[in-house]
DNA sequence: GTCTATAGGCAGATAGAC
DNA sequence: GTCTATCTGCCTATAGAC
């Protein structure tokens, strides 16, 4: 750790970190195993304790570098995009960068698993989900501002339909193996939160 | 098992389903064991072992058995409900009973932990949702009928999305353990399908 | 149908050599 | 930092008495 590593030689706590990501994001928290990294990573058991003393402490700074690469991603997408639709459809493309890995979202899963996993790792979940809701809701005052964006009730309470309907089209799309049906869903959201148009919108990517 | 038992008598195989289906529905399939239902029940792991042979077993029978009383539950609407608005309403309020006994849907729930599911567990939990979705797009298709519903978008994308979204909502709602997130997502999921009217509805069950 | 007892394996975690 | 070796405990599952 003394020394900064260049691009593509990740040091061994990245590459777990890497790992162990995947895994949790396919097979859950419960559903993967310290062995499991290890086998994949060709290191021991022994090793990867080295680097995270306990599965809790892994699992901590799994979130924190999630939501981390994630307010990363949203502060581009507000360097990137002016528009309030088109952020909003930037936002469902990172769920569908996820989804088309073949992954769940982390804390989407993690979510699920709530009721299991230690303390600091709920706390962790929530405030990644906090974060989500201030960004989109931000997005959707400036959408009502310009009026390029329509809808009844708060931002508060529309802001957590758009997170809650887009984790929930991951889960749903993943059981069936189809993308699709996240795109669909996506679609008809963003749609139903645009200002009336001529014809519905296509998330064809 | 030779004999029917009366109620509040339920046999020891039924009671068995109903700890396990607490325990998958708050912890996971991966996150409870024989010996926590062995406990509760007070019972052993053996006794459990001659009820139901393994886990994978066990987990197939309470995926059987919830899709089969969701099931009734939907057909009881249909007897009860004639307008297309309100049972979409009652179809939400049947995910609201589940979320108000602090459980996640028990297909939600497995549909996360998919990808470490037994096959047979994995093709019940897409026949449950299968069942929902063709039942939703009767209630759509009537609604189309009738003018009682407005929606852009096929019939099964929309049943798709109400799916997911109820799925999501009520996996968000659980870690902030907050019913009222559910419910202001379903009242503008129902919302925005409802015929325009002044003033939107309230789901204050 | 339920028990005691236990097999056999895998989990998370640690000690100590290199 | 990574290894071998090992601990302890829990897991699913089974054998056989009652």
């Amino acid at each position: 750790m003394a020394v900064k590593r260049q691009r593509g030689d990740a040091d061994t706590a990245t590459k777990i970190l890497d790992v162990a990501e995947r895994l949790v994001q396919i097979r859950g928290f419960n559903g993967f195993s310290y062995a499991d990294a290890a086998a994949d990573l060709k290191i021991t058991n022994a090793a990867l304790h080295y680097h995270f003393a306990s599965k809790a402490e892994l699992g901590a700074a799994l979130i924190v570098r999630y939501a981390a690469r994630f307010a990363d991603a949203l502060a581009a997408v507000d360097t990137r995009i002016a528009d309030a639709p088109a952020k909003l459809e930037a936002y469902a493309g990172l769920y569908l960068d996820v989804l088309r890995s073949r992954r769940m979202c982390l804390c989407g899963m993690l979510a699920a698993e709530y009721q299991t996993l230690p303390k600091p790792m709920q706390a962790a979940v929530v405030r990644f989900f906090d974060e989500n809701e201030a960004w989109l809701k931000c997005v959707l005052e400036q959408g009502q501002a310009e009026g390029t964006l329509q809808f009844m009730g708060s931002v508060s309470d529309v802001a957590r339909l758009i997170v809650s309907s887009l984790e929930g089209a991951m889960l749903m799309a993943r059981p069936y193996g189809d993308i699709k049906r996240f795109q669909a869903a996506a679609s008809q959201l963003l749609a139903s939160l645009a200002r009336a148009t001529p014809q519905a919108e296509q998330m064809g990517n």
